[in-house]
DNA sequence: AAATGCAATGTTATAACATTGCATTTGTGC
DNA sequence: GCACAAATGCAATGTTATAACATTGCATTT
């Protein structure tokens, strides 16, 4: 459809990422998973979203392209895009947020702000190298590299 | 703790933990708050449960002795031993864990094992200097002492 | 003793988040 | 086209948490 006149459009925070969702696709498509419309539509509302946003959030979003949409329609794309590197969920918050890093072979701090609910996805390889080696240390070992945080945020620390 | 006759009664996983409700009730006392019979009640399931406990499993052990128990009789009561910090809520599994540490001036990393659940209260202060210091740079600031991280416990690592 | 204030608790309902199970459709290789 | 697996639609249900309002118990004042 959209091929021509390009400007009409997008809602609330974004311009298109018509690049990096086709990037995610091809990154799908090298390991045999496939990334179909709802899955991409999913991803591209959390690609709007910066902050981090609920399921039930995205939900009410995606039923207006999709009415008979239903919590499982969101949560197996949030399901898959997680499987497949490309989206995370702060526990704490029940959010989800997609992941910003083109390879996770480095491991992030997620700093979640109690105050705003954002999300700041942050690659710091020398703490989480002292963290990981301290919880070798006591016996422990990180589950993913995924490690989320509260933080107040920039905006909030001021408050 | 447990001077005389010590093995009658304790149901679960548990000796008595008087002590520590006691020592407990008077820090409650001397910040002008009390730690009430349910609040006790809740705080010593939490002791007799060093892996964390769900609120609604909780509720079922409270509804034993207190039949009219409903969920804000626990969520109040959990929300008050988080207030004191005698207890800790484990974001990602939602479940609640007491707290083993005396004193929180010091910073702690919570580990929460995926796998069994199990939390470990971990004073790492090098690291957690590290983090913050990180973090302050980032613009950000660790909101509470307590710090959340997924990782797999010692016994759960061998398997 | 009666009235007041106030923290804690009881009670009911509902909001918010997530999963299960099964029927149907879609895509892909044969 | 056909068979098979993957994905989706859909309804019901399970799980976690809070809102809203009434009541109790006890300390203080009148």
């Amino acid at each position: 459809m959209n091929s021509s006149i390009p400007d009409i459009q997008c809602p609330p925070t974004a311009g298109s990422h018509t690049a990096a969702l086709d990037l995610a696709e091809a990154a799908c498509r090298t390991r045999g998973a496939s990334l179909t419309a709802i899955r991409r539509e999913v991803l591209e509302l959390l690609y709007r979203s910066p902050t981090g946003v609920k399921a039930y959030d995205l939900l009410a979003q995606i039923k207006e392209a999709r009415p008979g949409a239903s919590p499982p329609t969101i949560y197996r794309a949030l399901d898959f895009l997680i499987e497949q590197g490309l989206a995370h969920k702060i526990g704490r918050m029940n959010l989800f947020v997609a992941c910003r890093h083109a390879s996770h072979h480095i491991p992030s701090l997620f700093l979640v702000c109690p105050k705003c609910s954002g999300v700041t996805e942050l690659q710091e390889p020398s703490v989480m190298s002292a963290l990981s080696s301290s919880l070798a240390e006591a016996g422990h070992r990180l589950e993913s590299p995924e490690v989320e945080i509260s933080a107040l945020c920039p905006k909030c620390v001021g408050v």
